[in-house]
DNA sequence: AATTGGTTTGACCATATGGTCAGACCGCAA
DNA sequence: TTGCGGTCTGACCATATGGTCAAACCAATT
């Protein structure tokens, strides 16, 4: 259990890792928005790098927490697909795709690190696997499908800046338009690979 | 014109910064990397930033220069897509989209400094409008399908380490799923908006 | 009141890093 | 040869930053 200034810590700690990544980050910051002393920080997390540690497991556990779209089976596959994206668009708005992606490519020991330790990255690979055996959909790799549709949802958010520039839109406007995006695309998904 | 120091000193500074980002590269790493000492960086450029702001420059000059495809008058719309989201796949897989997400998150003002500047983000938003217009496509928003067609192809290479993870394929596998996932993701496309 | 164990911090250290400066180096024109 | 403009660098500086340590603080126990 975290007592409540490892929590303080934990928190003030993600959001400056997340915000500067791991080398713009400053432990006297951290130290700050927690409101503790720097050696505090010591205290309680031996290090710069074993305090990110604890922050980047934690971020990649929450990685996409949307499994009971999969396993409710009153839905149909267009129904799947259409629940799937929307939760994971929304998942991907609050998360922390950049951040992970970025510290990964930063030092992808990180990854494998982790998988060593045993807790493998929670895909959703098998339930795309057994989707694409529906007789209503046309002969498809579920791996591609797969990337596809991870791609669709989660790329819109990650470089809504630019799009945002390119399309000429506020961001209150590129929001509105996130939540058509959303349904279309799932619409045009289906389309895609119905037979 | 650039002298021969001022592009070794480039070249050695776009791997550094596209590597460690703003805050991790160092500018011994690059004195070293271009074969001159510290102070004749700062002799050629004035400062870290000053530095930074031309590879970054230079790195947004260079995205995206397909435009090739689109004035090709002789291809029907889906020989376009095919060819466009080829040439996207290929353009990100060598170019510089997550060193310029990475540090536009880090610094919003770089992209709206450069819109001041004149420097527009040249976007195809245009050429998606028109095509859209074709009798044999089914309405759709224009920009919703720039939104997608770019994220299908630019996601899969930022995420590649992931992904490879998620489906336990080694770097080579994957890059041999990539040449397929170019093609198939264009034909499912073109299935998607077609009437 | 005194002791003890866990918690917290001011003061400090070693190192890394961006940046500066006086002077060396070098090709070339007078 | 000399002088000059441009190029280049060793030595140095100021500051920031991760990390340490001895001492203070404090609640609970005896």
């Amino acid at each position: 259990m975290l007592t409540d200034t490892e929590k303080k810590i934990m928190n003030s700690a993600r959001a400056e890792f997340e915000q500067k990544g791991f080398n713009g980050a400053r432990l006297q910051a951290i130290a700050d928005a927690a409101g503790i002393s720097k050696p505090s920080l010591h205290y309680y997390f031996r290090s710069k790098e074993n305090l990110f540690q604890k922050i980047f497991d934690e971020a990649l556990d929450e990685y996409m927490p949307i499994v009971n779209t999969w396993k409710n089976d009153s839905l149909t596959w267009e129904q799947k697909i259409v629940s799937f994206t929307q939760e994971l668009v929304k998942y991907v708005q609050n998360g922390h795709m950049l951040f992970i992606i970025r510290e990964i490519n930063r030092n992808p020991d990180l990854l494998e690190d982790r998988i060593k330790k045993g807790k493998g990255t929670n895909s959703f690979v098998t339930y795309f696997e057994e989707m694409v055996q529906q007789d209503e959909i046309q002969q498809t790799d579920s791996r591609i499908l797969f990337i596809m549709v991870h791609s669709i949802c989660s790329f819109p958010v990650l470089n809504s800046q630019m799009f945002q520039k390119s399309l000429k839109l506020s961001e209150k406007k590129y929001n509105e338009l996130m939540e058509d995006y959303a349904k279309v695309v799932a619409d045009l998904i289906i389309n895609a690979i119905k037979k």
